[in-house]
DNA sequence: GTTCTGACA
DNA sequence: TGTCAGCA
């Protein structure tokens, strides 16, 4: 391979970083990570490292949030999520959540007719 | 200077 | 959720 692939799993930015690129302040990050809505990171130090993957997981949470969301039904939605994920690929119930946070995105609003999210395809 | 935890409003 | 204290 002539290129290197973008890690975008690779946790290595500090919490300043994330807040700047989510708009979450880092009382919020540290709250969402307390109420298990995020797994995060820890260097040797026990700084925070984040991902890429965390980041969008983090904007994700925000966005849930934003709709009307207590943590605890984000929570218990993301855990669906992982788990259908993980293990049933065929499930009618990955469309139905999917189409939940579907809703709860701010693209399903903003964008004329597109969706264009960057967490699921059309 | 940055991040961490705990605590209070 | 904001903010402050006291550490590393």
């Amino acid at each position: 391979m002539a290129y290197e692939q973008l890690r975008a799993d690779l946790s290595i930015l500090p919490i300043g970083t994330a807040m700047k690129l989510t708009g979450l302040t880092a009382r919020q990050i540290r709250y969402y990570e307390a109420n298990q809505l995020i797994k995060i990171v820890r260097s040797e130090s026990n700084q925070r490292l984040f991902s890429l993957v965390d980041l969008q997981c983090l904007i994700q949470i925000k966005n849930l949030l934003h709709d009307e969301h207590n943590v605890a039904q984000v929570r218990q939605l993301l855990t669906q999520l992982d788990v259908q994920n993980s293990e049933h690929h065929d499930s009618q119930l990955r469309q139905t959540l999917q189409d939940e946070l579907w809703l709860a995105s701010p693209f399903s609003r903003s964008q004329s007719g597109t969706r264009q999210s960057p967490f699921f395809k059309p």
